[in-house]
DNA sequence: GGCATATTCAACCAAACGGTTGACGAAACC
DNA sequence: GGTTTCGTCAACCGTTTGGTTGAATATGCC
């Protein structure tokens, strides 16, 4: 596996975008066609769907065409690289149940506008 | 703390690079100066001090003057909340020790060269 | 003081990013 | 068959990125 390093490049540059962030979180809930991942984003459809692009090609999700629908389906377990290195810098066997909590609070306010987006 | 999202961008930025992320390597090891951070790149001392100002502003690392020298520290706490971010996505509460081990053995082979990156 | 060492700053560059718009192709509806 | 819906493509745009170089700013040494 010569390539491990910029499998954790495109990850990790796939995380850094609160738009795609957010879309993963919203694929936490359920499986969702294009348009529907688009519709709460005041940008392009063509944006979301580079974003979606760019998920994709990271891995961490997938997409399947059914009829003229494409649906989006997370995939965590692309996730496993990206958290299995942060891992090797100690600190986190033990996630902390408390902050976890609190985080979600922050990050997820009401969870009804699980966006990861500032507000 | 409303900009959680920003800070995860951040983070999330920082780590999406192979450079850095190998610079964390280095730094797990020991604290090092910047002169001597940067030695085993093929890059300027410039660009390499430019990622460490990445690093720092990330909070991953934390830099002290003593003399003429800057000290550079890895700062692993930073990466909590990223790592928590990803625990939201299930899968990871327990990490599969094996995995961990095989990942360790690609991303960083034999250990003398635990940069992370490829070659 | 004068010179070497350690680090950053400033200006610049090519390439990539995140967004837009308009055209396009494919599937579905009537 | 014509039109609408879904999604991507291509071209473009301003900004950011990761790198360079050379000058500037300490600090340490003799």
């Amino acid at each position: 596996m010569p390539a491990m390093s910029h499998r954790l490049d495109i990850t990790f540059h796939a995380l850094a975008d609160p738009t795609r962030r957010a879309i993963l979180s919203m694929l936490l809930e359920d499986d969702m066609a294009v348009s529907d991942v688009a519709e709460p984003f005041e940008m392009s459809l063509a944006a979301v769907s580079k974003h979606l692009g760019i998920l994709s090609r990271a891995g961490l999700i997938s997409q399947e065409r059914r009829g003229r629908v494409k649906w989006c389906q997370l995939e965590p377990d692309a996730l496993r690289d990206a958290s299995i290195w942060m891992q090797s810098f100690g600190q986190f066997e033990a996630v902390n149940l408390d902050a976890f909590e609190k985080f979600l609070a922050a990050e997820f306010p009401g969870n009804s506008d699980a966006t990861g987006q500032d507000g």
